[in-house]
Parts: C-alpha cells; sequence; structure tokens
DNA sequence: AATGAATGAGGTTTCATTCAT
DNA sequence: CATGAATGAAACCTCATTCAT
C-alpha cells in the first residue's frame, strides 16, 4: 500500500473534480446566455472553461444535461429564506415587504440568478421540465410567500386592499423589467434598477394602505 | 406562349407573392417563437407556410433577413397609435393612462405582438440590431409617450409624484409580468391578465395621486 | 400549367432517386465489406458513390438503415428459385442436386450475394435482427428444400442414408468454405470453386447412394 | 525503501505481470467478438479484465497490438499436434482421419479457438498481417497435413479418389458451417456439431473409398 | 507498476443554402 | 416563379491514447 494515504487522494480528487465541474458551469452560464441554447456551442464552453471537449463529458452527460444542471443548481435557497424571513417577521408588512425587496435585489440583480432567469424566459418553451422546474421551485414559493404575507397584513388591517392577494405577480414585476432592461436596453438608457424598484414599492404601499 | 393579359397577369402575380411573403412570415413566427430562432428549422418554415423550401430564399435573402422583416413588419404601429391619442386626449391623466393600457392591451397581449416580445427577449443577445431596433421603434417612443403624459400631470397637480417621470417602466412592468406568465406558467396556474393590470393601475393611481 | 406532364417527371425523379439509392447500396457494400461496419466512413460510402455526405441521409435514416437496406434488398429471391427448381424437377435425385448447387454457384458465389453472406458473418453477432432475419430469409428456408428433396430421394430409395435429412448443412458447408476462401486466402493459394464444389458432391452422391 | 528480496519481488512480479497480461487477453478475447474489433472499446476490456485503461498500455503498445498479441497466442499448436500424429499413425487413414477429426473437435470447437476463427474471418479483411499469420501459421499446415495423408492414402489403394489431395479444404469444410452455425444460428435451431461431422466423414470415406 | 482524468482527432448527423429542372 | 434533391460546413459526442500522481 505505498500510495499516498487513500483519504487524501479521494479528497485532492473530489475537490479537483468540483473544481472542474463548477469551470464549466460558469462557462456554461455565459457561452449559453450569450447565444442561448442551441446557438451555444460545447466547444466554446469548453475554450471558455479551459479544458478540452471531451472533459465535459467526464462531467456531464450531454448538453442538455449541462444545462439542466445549470439550471438546477445556480437556483438554489433564495426562496427559502424569504419564506423563513417572512415567519420570523416582527415589524409592519410594509417593512417586511422592503426587507423583501432588498433580499430578492442582492440575491437575484446582483447576481447570476438574474441571468439563469433570463435562460429560462428564452428556453422554457423549447424544455418542458424547465418551466416546470422554475414554477415549482421558484415561482409557486415565491408567490405562496407574497399571499401569506398579504393576508396576514389585510387581517391586521395593515392593508386595506386585497389585491396582492388575487395578483401577487405584481410585486416582481418591476424586478422583471429590471433584469430584461438590463440585459437588453442598458445600452442605450442606462436604469438603476435598485431606485425603481424603491419607488415602486413606495406608490405600491402607499396605494395598499 | 399564350400568356393572360400582361396586366392582369402582373396584379395577380403580385398578390400572389405577397400572400405568399405573408404566409411565409406567419409561418416563421410561429415556428421561431416554438423552437427560437438557431433551433428553427427552414425546412418546418416552408412546411407550414406551404411552400417549397427553395421559395423562402425567393422572398427572404437569407434566415436571418427572414427574422428581421418578420420583427421588422409585425412592430407596426401600435406606439404611433399612442402617441396621437395621448395628444389628442382631453380628459384626466387617471382616464388617459387607463385608454392607453386598454389599447396595449388590445394591441399586444391579444396580438402576435406578445410573441414578437418574447422574440425579442429570447433573442436580443445575438442580434445587437434587434435590440436596437426594439429601443428605437418601441421602447423609447412608449417610454417617450409614458414621460410626455406623465410630466402633464405632475404640471398640472395631477399626480404629485414625479416617479413615472423617472420610471416610466413601471407602467408596463404588469404587461411584461402577464406575456411571460401566459407563456410559461399558464399550465400551471392560470392569470386573468386583464384583471391584473386593472388592479395594478389603480393601485398605482392611488399611490401617485 | 406550363410544366413538364407531371407523370413524367415523376418518372424521371421514381428513376433518378432509385439510381442514387442503387449507387449508394452499391458503394456501402464494397465498405462495409471492406471496413466492417463500425469502421466504415459514411465519408468513404458517399465519396465512393460519388454523393455528398448529406445525400446519403436523404435515403436512408442513419447507418445502420443504410445497413439494413443493404441487407434486406440484396438477399432476393434465390431460394424462392430453388423452392420451384425442386418442385418442378422430373430427373434423379443427384441432377436435381447438381442444378441447384449449379444455381447457388451461379446467384450466390459469382454475385454481390456472396459478399453479403461474408457481411452478415462478421456482423450477425452485434445485430440481433441480422441474424435473426437471415435465418428467416435464407437459411430455414434452403434447409427445408435440402430436406424436402432427400426425404423425396430417401422414400424412392435413391438415397440410402438419410444424412442430409439430419444435416441439410452439409451440402453448403464447400460453398461457405469457396466464400471464405476467395474472401482470405485466395492471394497465397487460389482456389477453383467450381471444381471443388463439383468434386464434392460426386464424394458425396457416392457416399449417399 | 524496505523492498522485500529483490529475487523474491522478480518473481511475484513476474508471475503477476503474466496474470495481468492473461486477464486483459481473455478480456479482450470476450469483448472483441461481442463487439467486432472497431467497435470494441478499450474501456470494456479494461472493465472486464478489472484493470485501469492505463493498465492495458504497460502491456500492449496499442490497440491493435493487444489484438495480435491475442491472436497470435491463442493459436498455438493445434496443427503442430496434427502434423505428429499424422507422422506416427499406423492404422488405417479412415481411422487417422477419424482421429484428426476427433482432435479439431476438442481442440477448435469445443475451446476458444473456435471464437479465435470467428474472429479472423470477420477481421482479415481490415489487417492484411492477419489473413497472411492464419494463413501460414494454421491454413497451409493444415492443407499440408491432410494432403500428405490423403496422398499416401491413394498410394496404398486406400482411397480411390485423389479429391482430398486436390481440395483438402473439403475436411474442414462442415467444421466451419459448425463453428458459424454455433455463433449465428444455434438460437433458431440447435446443431449436434459433433454428429454432424462423424456423419459427414462417414459420407466422405464411402465416397473416398 | 497502476491509475483514471484529460485530451482532441475523427465519426455521425443536421440543416441553411443553391440550382437544375 | 416554384420546386426539392443535393451540397458540405459545422455541431455533438466518442474513444484511443497520454501522463501526472
Amino acid at each position: 500500500m505505498n500510495e499516498p494515504s487513500s483519504s487524501a487522494k479521494k479528497r485532492r480528487d473530489r475537490s479537483s473534480a468540483s473544481r472542474r465541474r463548477r469551470q464549466i458551469l460558469d462557462a456554461a452560464l455565459v457561452v449559453f446566455l450569450a447565444e442561448g441554447y442551441t446557438a451555444a456551442r460545447m466547444d466554446d464552453v469548453a475554450a471558455r472553461a479551459g479544458v478540452a471537449k471531451g472533459t465535459i463529458y467526464l462531467h456531464f452527460t450531454d448538453k442538455e444535461a449541462l444545462f439542466r444542471s445549470l439550471i438546477q443548481e445556480e437556483i438554489g435557497p433564495v426562496v427559502a429564506g424569504g419564506e423563513s424571513m417572512a415567519a420570523a417577521f416582527e415589524g409592519s408588512t410594509r417593512d417586511l415587504l422592503r426587507q423583501l425587496a432588498g433580499v430578492l435585489q442582492r440575491q437575484i440583480l446582483e447576481t447570476h440568478r438574474a441571468d439563469i432567469l433570463r435562460l429560462v424566459l428564452s428556453e422554457a418553451p423549447r424544455f418542458p421540465w424547465l418551466a416546470e422546474f422554475y414554477w415549482r421551485e421558484v415561482v409557486s414559493k415565491g408567490m405562496g410567500v407574497i399571499r401569506a404575507v398579504t393576508i396576514r397584513a389585510v387581517a391586521r388591517g395593515e392593508f386595506k386592499s386585497d389585491a396582492l392577494v388575487r395578483f401577487p405577480q405584481v410585486i416582481v414585476a418591476p424586478m422583471l423589467v429590471a433584469v430584461i432592461w438590463k440585459a437588453l436596453f442598458e445600452p442605450f438608457e442606462p436604469l438603476d434598477a435598485n431606485a425603481m424598484i424603491e419607488t415602486y414599492l413606495d406608490l405600491l404601499m402607499r396605494g395598499l394602505e
């Protein structure tokens, strides 16, 4: 048994393998975003990841599996964070919604996840599992949190209108606008997304209360 | 060489040619939407249009030219309509905005143009001219109308806040949400887009006035 | 309707299409024989057929479909010929078997079909349908004819031994040897296949009668 | 650097090395037979041999060298055995041929070597050295033995016909049939190879004498 | 010696585009 | 004008071989 200790080797292998995996996923996100799923070339993903073409296939079955992993592993626990924050929150609903919006901004607008969202918007029609997955993991949960919060606010008399109970989508609308604007129109007219969202929330609160 | 009278023939040809063109554009929209630009196959466009593959190339230089024509010819004069309506309008700004929203709903949500919008969202990163064109022809004009209307409303004292002057995007946010929701999540949870938009405008107005 | 008569066009198309098909099948047979199914490159088939790579796929779904067509369409009605000949034959069984052997020689040894047989021998382990198909279409029928003929010969008292009833394979054994010898060992020592087969039959008859 | 005594180590290494070699050759035979040379994957050979892919390359230069070794080392001394048996034999030629056939059955039909033969049949067109090697080591020697035996038998007046002198291939024909039948058609109709060969030899002898 | 992650040439297949009819 | 068979560049994926550990 004159080998390096097996555990050390395993650990190194593991970390090296997952580093490669990450390199490839990062590269894939960039390339898929720039080109779209179909036009993206595995060659380009490989080149950007700094690996050979074949290496990708050591980590992912095929192009679609790479895409799927990308989506599933990048979405992560944003919403869960929102759920527990809403449960634990002590102040006014107005403040809670502001906090939630802040979380979204930091967790989505300012990360990869905004890009993932755009990928989902673009590719969902071609991948039935994609819309389904995003609905299940993100959209339905997010809508649920907002509904719960606003139902409570109405019950407490904080909100006069039940608009957000019926249309929780309304809350995230400007977020969506911001994501798309940044991607398409920023070069023509920059947008201060944070300011827009804050302004929007102010209007909304005033309308609701 | 017994041909029909030349003028009759020309007329028939002209109309038959533009009918063909329209068939092809209609087919292309459907196929591009379902598959995305890259994955869409000219074969499928031809089949759906009921013409031979070669025929497409009698009307459009290549696949991208077909796409470009699709975008340019489908966008049409929605915004122009909005501009003149705003100029001519006599009532309150609240009513004007409602009217404009109604126009948008009828002219976009309930037509092809919602699909065009989704195509733009999906394909813009790959076609620099596309974002630029959409910005120039649609977005900047739309933002301009909203800004003009709200500036006037603020000047007249109808609106206390200048929020919409700084962020006219806010007005169209629910529209965007509706378009995307319909395309991706309708099977999971149907959305009454009209009701949502109306509710949204109500809230906003209350917040603004 | 100033077109060439539709039926003429159809006929030309049909014949041109099937000429292409034949070119490709002929080329495929040569390439598959020389390289084996897996090592054969579609590029080589195309080059030898004098068509572009893509053209093959207008006529055959994929490489395996090309192979399948090759097998199925080249095997044809040899055996059927044998069956009717055996039924109609008036002379001695000795003469009948000689005649049948002559047919085999001319229909197999001296045609493509010998090559097809070698393809079957080589590729059958990889393609379950292949052994099954060859068994059903060729081997079982051939064995059936030989059995029928020899059963009759035994009943008539022409043959004393029922060896061929139990092992009809014996009749075709030298055929198989000839096919393989020609393909592998001819350069080292030429073989007069016809003479061998005749000699073989003589020995056998003498042994049987 | 505390190593076991160098001689002990060498011996163990040697035997372990040749055990490895054998494992790999055995695995390669199975995989090459099932898939054919080209379609066989070194990965599969390694997996079946229970070694890592790289290990194969410690024992064989490349895939073809592995194949070559397989052929050369498995063919061994069957024919040589036949030669000496023929030289030493004291009885009738009829008995000698029977004995030889028995040896072939036991040494070929019932071992690996039948599989090797099928590999040769399948792969010879691609590997010029293969047909040449098999000719030199097996076929020409075998033909030589049969010729010598039958020339003697004719000279002694045991055989009236010189058929086997001119076509010694005839003797092995049913053997070949048996090998191929077992591989391809056994599932559809089982064949008692030994009985067939015995029956065949009986017929042949009667025809020859 | 042994390992197996990494490489990249090469194979199959697709599809935008052309052109003879 | 219209057709659709033909083309061939380019994409995905495999697998023999290498080499750092």
